[in-house]
DNA sequence: TGAGGGCCATACGCTACCGTACGGAAAGTG
DNA sequence: CACTTTCCGTACGGTAGCGTATGGCCCTCA
């Protein structure tokens, strides 16, 4: 070590001379996304961040209570995020119910599909996560659900669509479907018309 | 350690005195289902199999030659499975939709569903899982747009309703809906219908 | 100015893995 | 009965990660 670390630190392209929980939370999601719970790691977001982990349990007690603010920030996120996504004041409710189901199935925002597939990912081994994930789950199935009332669909099925669209934008991101079709935008247009806006007997079938 | 291990052996309650590939590979699975790739590590699995890695090493180069059987050994049964649930006979290709469906969306065959989704887990960061899972996905939808196709269903509508079948049972087996509302069963078979059999203008909506 | 607290670096012990080297038992083979 | 092959146990070095202890820098505030 030839420098001093007060020296050393003023040479960081970033010169955060401070960082807090928020900083280390959103290094987690960022890890998060890439690699998966397993991969958020104290020594390895240290490195990220250009500290070591003295600084980290200075700022939390142990990995597990960075893990449960990661699990509250990203609550809070999507919380805020459907409510306004689905906010009932432009009077085009169809329209909400489409960028509803763009937000997690077109490729932007691909961050955001990675930490959604990696907190379910969580939320299989972690019951803490799970409880996380089904909130948010219930949030957005009940405000989708809005939508649909919104739009003149009957209850159950309003309930019914719902579920399909969230079942599906998050199938849709696991698959990779490249060689099956060739106009994988036209598809996928068309399944929006059907999640949204197919006529469909949902009444037990005729004898 | 006070017996000798040939004496120890036969204590066990699986006198198994030999071990394949195969077994191993099959430990490999039950492991991923519950903890993902990142779970299958190789003295974990020795002691669930009750032997010591030396066995291990024997059967396999390294770890990821076992997590290249895993792969293989997974790719087989699955295309192995599709073409056999919907192979081209019963007449009814209804039902063998509805039966496709199921497979993956109820809770019957948790483990298959928990192996698919560490799968795809596994395939988001590992270049050569994700080219299985594509081309278990490629057979998946072309045996299932093959039953739309008999069912009379014009070929871009049943490439779009194959992929949404998928994406469906996919995403709702990350989802944990039992908040929601209380009718789960019923929904589901609502959205069975729904992808199955309604009738929708699929072309650009009128103007 | 000096005394304390906020923030981080360093060093340490501990555990869980990976992969290798080597030895040994059991079973087949001549 | 030797002799080999197959299969597994044991022991080792090496890495990565967690959590703790401790010390030191810098800022603040009296």
């Amino acid at each position: 070590m030839a420098l001093k670390p007060s020296i050393l630190r003023r040479m960081e392209k970033t010169p955060r001379l401070q960082l807090d929980r928020a900083t280390w939370i959103q290094a987690a999601l960022d890890t998060l996304a890439d690699e998966g719970v397993t991969g958020v790691r104290v020594e390895v977001l240290a490195k990220r961040l250009h500290v070591t982990k003295g600084s980290f349990y200075w700022h939390f007690k142990d990995r597990q209570d960075l893990l449960s603010g990661v699990l509250e920030t990203w609550k809070d996120g999507r919380i805020r995020d459907i409510i306004k996504q689905t906010r009932p004041e432009t009077g085009d409710e169809e329209a909400q119910i489409f960028r509803v189901i763009d937000v997690y199935s077109t490729s932007r925002n691909r961050k955001g599909i990675l930490i959604e597939l990696a907190m379910r990912e969580w939320a299989r081994r972690a019951p803490a996560a799970a409880a996380i994930v089904e909130e948010v789950d219930t949030w957005r199935l009940r405000c989708a659900r809005e939508l649909f009332l919104a739009c003149g669909v009957p209850m159950h099925e309003a309930s019914t669509r719902s579920m399909l669209l969230y079942a599906y934008v998050f199938g849709v991101s696991m698959m990779n479907c490249d060689k099956f079709d060739g106009d994988i935008t036209r598809m996928k247009d068309d399944i929006r018309e059907l999640i949204a806006r197919s006529r469909t007997p949902l009444a037990s079938p005729q004898p």
